[in-house]
DNA sequence: CCCACGATGTAGATAATGTCTACATTAACG
DNA sequence: CGTTAATGTAGACATTATCTACATCGTGGG
């Protein structure tokens, strides 16, 4: 059996990524401290060395999620191509697979708590995600797509329907759809009305 | 002054409409069924004459969201008439400004933790208003919009749209945007791009 | 009219939590 | 090899959810 160390190792990690759990199964009034301390086999105070407090935990676990998520989304981008209006639709898909691939992190994402209490690495995290889609939402403007439109509306637009799609169907409103549908299809046949792909 | 009344009139109510100012103004987790007692003036344990606990709360205040939302969506969608597209467009457009004028409630409505435990009121409610949605989806489909499309694929995309945009506006990313559109003007542009209205 | 009874509110107890503090162990590094 | 900062422990304290026994109210049947 693997002999118990005074220090855990990477308690910080465990942390992040048990408290993912939990929220994800039983809501975030089921996180406590304490029952992470104990599931990790700590003592109730060692949390406390990591995240001053719940909030920064919370924080933290939806810092990582941001992070994820730009990175799955600009990697579905990067597998296409250069189009810009191919690309936009691959970020829209990808960032809708990560989100139901990786529930518990995108439910920490769009927590409401834990957005109030953003830190700067959170907000700058937030950030940079919004960029990324907003410069990829010009791109495809500026190659054909909506070219009246207001940039802005745009790029909330194009926020819209993935945000609002993943989370429709997370929390079980279509989930009858999605038993039906594969689930690729469903994600290629709805990102098909937001961004027509060019028909080759 | 008022009196002190032993009981006191609509502690159900008032627990209610308490409860969801707090989650707007803190947060969930800043929501105490103590604190919520003390604010109405009456002892830690009347809450519970109403709500066997926290999460029956909860769910009470997520079934009043959702029938608030359906109602304004419904009563948006009967000021503008019969065609079925000009309807589907305003359904949007009124949802979108009941979240935004009632982000307290609104907030309660995506909440996950809210949906997680939901009775079968709540179920019934957001069952009615996914229904009236996807009876005007069908609807809009019929007269001519996308006509090809997957029924439920739409229906989804309908809602994806007003729920995801509420949400990011609310959650500020896009709070630079509202301030410099009008959010009348916001709201009516980013709903063209999801169901245009006819040109008359 | 009144009064018994259900609905509603009160008060105390208990177990659990977040967070603080003082102390213990360890790892890293000069 | 020893010092020091990082990390973990244990106990204390205020606060909470929730249960239970009791108090007060208001209302409808007699």
């Amino acid at each position: 059996m693997t002999k118990k160390h005074y220090h855990h190792g990477d308690l910080r990690r465990a942390l992040i990524a048990r408290a993912a759990q939990i929220i994800n199964a039983e809501g975030i009034e089921a996180l406590t401290l304490r029952g992470l301390a104990r599931d990790l086999g700590v003592s109730h105070g060692a949390p406390n060395r990591h995240f001053k407090n719940k909030q920064e935990l919370l924080t933290a676990l939806a810092t990582e999620a941001y992070q994820q998520a730009n990175e799955a989304t600009m990697a579905a981008a990067e597998k296409v191509g250069e189009d810009p209006i191919v690309r936009l639709n691959a970020m829209g898909r990808g960032y809708m697979h990560w989100a139901l691939d990786n529930r518990a992190l995108f439910n920490a994402l769009n927590h409401p708590d834990i957005k109030r209490s953003a830190d700067t690495e959170l907000l700058e995290a937030m950030r940079s995600f919004q960029l990324n889609v907003r410069s990829a939402s010009i791109a495809a403007q500026a190659a054909g797509r909506y070219p009246d439109a207001d940039e802005k509306i745009l790029a909330l637009y194009n926020n819209s329907v993935p945000f609002g799609a993943a989370q429709l169907i997370d929390h079980d409103v279509f989930a009858a759809e999605v038993d039906h549908l594969s689930r690729e299809r469903l994600i290629s046949e709805l990102m098909e009305l937001v961004v027509p792909l060019p028909k080759v």
